[in-house]
DNA sequence: CTGAAAATTATTCAAGCGTATAATAGCGGC
DNA sequence: GCCGCTATTATACGCTTGAATAATTTTCAG
């Protein structure tokens, strides 16, 4: 019986391929099914290995954490970057972009869920978390700042903290229960749920953010 | 070296203590950390009682995230059924109980969180879920309903669900935030933001669903 | 072409897991 | 006050886990 073959693969992409793997197990096992050893085998390579990248596995899972996160925030502010674009726009943008896939996603959901339970437990989970809630806030702080300016109001700094803190909850908690129980809504419900609640919430008109399918805009 | 001193108890009184101290293993070390031993020495107990009460383990973890779930939705409705108020009042009520202790805390959110890591994987935990969002959201939407109504609108059934919808989105995230980071918040600021918040998405008057500390009301 | 350094595998280890089973202790009926 | 029932304990089992170590293969410099 021969040793099995191996390929011998650069730093950068080991590292990623061995997060991935246990994005993956994470994803579709839980926190639980995610062993040193279902890793390595979807990594297609052994156990040892990740002790050869990562200090252990536990280091491993942040590392994946922080992956997640920053790719999820990435994805709503490059959505909301077009220069083009008012401020107004890009806020719905930004929006539309929490509350469709790939960021809202039952897998995705899992995955954060996952995580979240070891914040309180393990300090380098929370400060991970608060480095990427203040990225995203102050994105979203931004956006709501331009967006009240460009419709000729003088927005103070307390009004944009509280409008931001109120988006930024209005779109977690759709997020979860869209990925929690995606059947119980319909396509772009959610999103269209948001867009009209954020506008009354600005004081801007009606359709102000974003299409509204079910009725003739103009 | 003579047996260990026991007490016999009742079975509701026995199942219950199991459960507390399942959840108390849960939300001081984890999901991970909550093993049949270590709840079974919380509980005063040796590990073999588990199995004679429950099923199994993963029996008793769902028994306990019922109980959470049910726990805290019932605290929020509760909060809401005084008979004499108004439905502004009550919607009010509603929302503060969500958003402050306990409800809103640290350890129910790892609680929360390491349960619903479960929900794609185990149909029981989907289903108690469902069946506990459902309960949640039904509550929510008759106090919508009587809110505009008793504001003299005559809202569709389509415009509650959409209300109750982003209401509840917006309660589950400023709970979650204000759960994860709790020192980033003033104390009752998640909660005042929520009423704001909900008052201009239904179009009431600003103050109409609770006191605005930092204002002279009326 | 050779040899040393690094990457990867294979194997082993101790600890902890959930569960099963047999012995024992408390309690209610008689 | 004893006896039977069963709640509870104690112990053991088989398995999995994360980590450590030794063996082997690849790569690359000279």
């Amino acid at each position: 019986m021969s040793r099995r073959a191996f390929h011998r693969a650069s730093e950068a992409e080991r590292r990623q391929d061995l997060i991935s793997a246990t994005l993956d197990c994470i994803t579709e096992l839980g926190v639980q099914g995610a062993t040193v050893r279902q890793i390595a085998t979807r990594a297609g390579v052994t156990g040892g290995l990740i002790r050869h990248y990562f200090d252990g596995k536990d280091q491993m899972v942040q590392a994946a954490y922080r992956d997640t996160m920053m790719g999820m925030t990435r994805t709503a502010i490059e959505a909301a970057e077009s220069l083009d674009a008012d401020a107004r726009t890009r806020l719905g943008r930004f929006i539309v972009a929490n509350l469709t896939p790939p960021v809202t996603d039952p897998r995705t959901l899992s995955l954060w869920a996952g995580f979240i339970g070891h914040v309180r437990l393990d300090p380098t989970f929370g400060a991970i978390h608060r480095e990427n809630y203040a990225v995203f806030r102050e994105a979203l702080e931004r956006l709501v700042s331009d967006c009240l300016r460009e419709a000729g109001r003088a927005p103070t700094a307390a009004e944009c903290r509280a409008h931001s803190i109120a988006i930024n909850g209005l779109i977690d908690g759709l997020w979860i229960e869209g990925s929690l129980a995606a059947d119980m809504f319909d396509d772009r419900e959610l999103a269209e749920t948001a867009l009209r609640a954020v506008e009354a919430m600005l004081g801007l008109p009606p359709g102000g953010l974003g299409a509204t399918p079910t009725m003739q805009e103009g």
